[in-house]
DNA sequence: GCTTCACGCAACTCCTGTTGTTGCGTGACC
DNA sequence: GGTCACGCAACAACAGGAGTTGCGTGAAGC
């Protein structure tokens, strides 16, 4: 199943824009995710709306933060993109009223709630900013990554 | 993100073969999932593999359970089906030299391996048979289904 | 004021994996 | 031998993210 890589690629361009003086373009961005400005606006719609990002218009315009990245976190990301479905296993709903069914739905939901709740868990607590100190560990070879 | 209920529905499917006499046909399952039989034996086919059920043919043929549920976990059967993807949101992987995206995707792996463990864990700890039970007690009014 | 830049938005197409469908082959009972 | 039921291959249907094109709008610069 093709996976959604909005979370990966959104955290991605919010820790380059720390970087980046000024706005970055649309444009910029999609050329540094390797696809297109109409994605990228798409994908940032949900961020502004949030107030994580600015849009301005006209010439020099482009994306600005809102927000320090110590503000944001994983999981504020994952929300303002409106916290789509974690889970590529879902539950089946062809015999509501069969109680193996609901037994089993019940088990199902229960393992997967608690999962997220793990994963949201950690998404909460990891700010962006953590995350580009890590990049700057990364980058000056202090750290190894066993994660491709 | 359509999701995947193969699992489901398998459970779904040898737990109530338990209940059923005899062999079960993939049309007659079929019909019970509200699908068709070929993607009943599609699917099944990995249960087969495993040695969790076995298929007859000709005359009187079908399915048939080939453990007792006791023996059988959530896992075994996640597994049987080839341990589909369990998450919807993925890594993107356009820069792989971006120290960046190397931390956001580390981060994120972290966090998703973490969550993983604990969902693989609970399906390990549950098996069919304690499935049937919830199942019955269900029937029995005896619980209260808040989950769909 | 006109041009250019860059976002905003709508309406597509493309891609991928599950699901659904049809057709034909094969083994097992009656 | 005929029927039943699985086995398998080759499709089409469907859904959602991703990619693309076109047109509109507001802001900066000339």
């Amino acid at each position: 199943m093709r996976s959604d890589t909005r979370l990966s690629r959104m955290l991605h361009v919010l820790i380059h824009m720390q970087h980046h003086e000024g706005t970055a373009t649309s444009d910029a961005i999609a050329m540094m995710l390797g696809t297109n400005p109409v994605v990228v606006r798409r994908t940032m719609a949900g961020l502004r709306d949030q107030g994580y990002v600015r849009s301005e218009k006209g010439h020099g315009g482009g994306w600005l933060l809102a927000r320090s990245l110590e503000e944001i976190t994983l999981l504020d990301i994952h929300k303002a993109l409106g916290t789509p479905q974690l889970f590529a296993i879902g539950l089946a709903g062809d015999n509501p009223s069969c109680t193996i069914e609901q037994a089993v739905n019940t088990s199902l939901a229960e393992a997967m709630d608690a999962a997220e709740a793990i994963l949201l868990a950690k998404f909460g607590k990891v700010t962006l900013a953590e995350l580009a100190e890590g990049a700057a560990k990364v980058a000056n070879g202090r750290l190894t990554m066993e994660h491709l």
